[in-house]
DNA sequence: GCGACAG
DNA sequence: ATCTTGTCGC
């Protein structure tokens, strides 16, 4: 993919920078404040999927789930091509239009299956310019949207040291977490132990209309694997015909014991 | 200066 | 993002 013209690129931060004003990173919906999210009943998530010599045309997927037991009520996979190049930073102007779209399309078949909150694979306000996609998602959609990161973005000083190693070797059991700051304090994310099961972290990090405690907090309780379950449902459901052979979860063995799911039948 | 850098 | 097998353990 040949390098993103400048002009271009300077034209995505201005657009960042004006929609960074519409972030909303506090709790704007009753359920956020309550305890056990009463109040919550539908979580979605989104996510585009590649296949391996190809990154202009994705699958577009949406699933939203029942809170808190995770059964699927809704799923969406459509095939899109894409026009702009991957460059870290600017994921929300490759990846925001196509997913916009499933959730117009969901408006309109089945609008009372909107989801209340909206997991978002990738960054939100833990971003070079406090605009990842979770936020770009967030302001476009005005829906409440948390951001979840599987690889550590390297933000303002925020990097894989020993420090940041040391603080993760210290997260010791599901639900763990520890403040993603720069080096002018400003707390923009968490690092979470979602599982018992896993010692890598995912990074947390609010995308619009919810505070960073209620984001991790609700992270946690999606997490029946170390992806919290809409998103990685999104993966479960590519139709792409990816699930062959030993990937079929069905091949897996289930959880046991600490590892069981949080919310069975 | 070069490289690192969500998906 | 995606390629890619088995293997060891709870």
């Amino acid at each position: 993919m040949a390098a993103p013209e400048a002009e271009l690129v300077l034209k995505w931060e201005r657009e960042q920078a004006r929609l960074r004003e519409s972030v909303k990173e506090e709790d704007t919906e009753d359920w956020q404040r309550s305890p056990d999210f009463s109040g919550l009943e539908r979580v979605g998530g989104v996510d585009l999927s590649f296949i391996k010599g190809d990154d202009i045309n994705a699958c577009a997927h949406l699933v939203v789930l029942t809170y808190p037991h995770m059964k699927v009520l809704y799923e969406d996979c459509k095939m899109v091509t894409l026009n702009t190049p991957y460059v870290a930073g600017f994921l929300g102007f490759r990846e925001a239009p196509p997913l916009l779209q499933a959730l117009e399309k969901l408006k309109n078949v089945q609008p009372n299956l909107m989801p209340q909150v909206l997991f978002v694979d990738g960054n939100g306000l833990f971003h070079y310019r406090e605009f990842g996609l979770a936020c770009h998602l967030g302001v476009l959609s005005d829906l409440p949207c948390v951001g979840v990161a599987k690889n550590l973005l390297h933000v303002e000083g925020v990097v894989r040291s020993e420090e940041h190693q040391s603080q993760l070797n210290a997260l010791q059991k599901s639900g763990d977490s520890f403040p993603l700051a720069t080096a002018s304090g400003r707390v923009l994310g968490k690092a979470l132990r979602s599982s018992q099961s896993s010692i890598k972290p995912v990074y947390v990090s609010v995308g619009h209309r919810i505070s960073l405690d209620t984001a991790v907090r609700l992270t946690h309780t999606c997490c029946l694997y170390r992806v919290p379950e809409p998103i990685r449902q999104t993966f479960q459901h590519t139709i792409c015909d990816k699930r062959s052979g030993s990937n079929d979860y069905t091949t897996w063995e289930l959880p046991t014991q600490e590892h069981q799911p949080k919310y069975p039948q």
